[in-house]
DNA sequence: TCTTGAAAGTACCGATCGGTATGTTTATAT
DNA sequence: ATATAAACATACCGATCGGTACTTTCAAGA
């Protein structure tokens, strides 16, 4: 092992989790490097060793958790689904992200957690704003796969541009969080995401489903 | 005339605007007050006598902002244009607001400089968070008229929910506006806002025009 | 055992934050 | 002319910001 480490791992790793909870639930600015390393169990000797700056470990801990949440995109992205199945599956996993993880009190949505911080600094914080760019390009390649798939299958109306529609999906997605995070309804993003994805994709109307409540009546 | 009054409503002014344009460039918690008075040309004597707290200024100065700009909505909406001419007079000044408005340095895309605010605040900062939704409500009454105009005129296929389309609308916009502002191009808004707006409204094929680029060509 | 360096703790820095206390100017009513 | 209050200026507040300097703890290698 290597000479006086502890855990170091740990403490990296609560570090990271930690801000990218606070970030999220909060806003970039406004939850301080104190605030983190308290929440975190840890000191700002710990921190400052890990991390050169705010910017640093906020890139690292957006980074990190996309790393964690791909694993879930792959499952859901599965080759094994269809297309058609592999829509509703993203549908499903926006709403239960908002649903599970552990949200600031009576905040019903918190938005997409990496997106949202990019939306939240000026042109200053350029780490964080590339930190967004990157991730969102990594995001693009699934929406992408899902639109060619859908195409593919002669699912989609008309001939339309797959990245476009693919970028289009993904800008409608980060506006509906938001709104549904200023608006504090999780109802709202529920209602309206796959009618919104129905209309962005322009999906054939027989492959469309109703949506939950329409079902149940 | 009251007495001591030098001039005050231009102080007011002043600051009024001075904030919605450091706000909207960079974002509500980057810029303080001390360089809204002093980009402003004011003391802070000044500000605190007008404001109770820089929330209050935001307040005030969003819904300013905003029936300053109303006028322009009213002239793009009057019902002398057609509902498709509202439609493209909508998507023209969303464009516009982006080109002519002074922006940041090397800042293409700012986003809506209202409902912006709103996306970069967490749950403390209610009044700020209230504002976005009272002036998000005003906006929408616009959308709803047009969903209602184009569904009147039978261009639209299906049996649309107008206010639900109104309001996928308002979320595409301000999730397109902040994608553009962190890929920091215009470009992508130019060319993703008509034909996501025809996707989204599921406007009769035969309405539809072509984007610019593709006219030229 | 004793050194060594990674990992973390503690105390503190200057700057800035939003906000306040108090003084000063200025136009008006008397 | 003088009192009065609106409109503003100046100086300052405690708190917090991101970040740094210095010290201490602890595990591994020699």
């Amino acid at each position: 092992m290597v000479p006086g480490m502890r855990n170091a791992a740990e403490t990296r790793a609560m570090l990271l989790d930690t801000a990218i909870q606070l970030i999220w639930q909060s806003s970039y600015h406004q939850v301080g490097v104190n605030e983190i390393c308290r929440q975190a169990g840890v000191t700002k000797g710990a921190f400052y060793y890990h991390f050169e700056t705010k910017a640093d470990l906020y890139y690292a801990a957006a980074h990190n958790h996309w790393n964690e949440f791909k694993d879930e995109f792959d499952r859901q992205f599965s080759p094994s689904f269809t297309p058609l199945e592999q829509l509703q599956n993203l549908i499903d996993m926006i709403v239960d992200k908002q649903k599970n993880d552990p949200l600031a009190d009576e905040m019903e949505v918190s938005g997409c957690p990496i997106f949202t911080a990019g939306a939240q600094v000026g042109a200053e914080e350029a780490k964080v704003i590339q930190c967004s760019r990157e991730i969102t390009g990594e995001v693009n390649k699934y929406h992408i796969a899902l639109v060619r798939g859908l195409k593919a299958d002669d699912m989609l109306n008309g001939d339309p541009n797959i990245v476009q529609v693919a970028r289009m999906i993904h800008q409608y997605i980060q506006g509906l969080l938001i709104y549904g995070r200023v608006f504090n309804s999780l109802e709202i993003v529920q209602t309206d995401l796959k009618e919104a994805s129905y209309r962005i994709l322009d999906l054939k109307q027989e492959y469309r489903q109703q949506s939950v409540t329409s079902r149940i009546a």
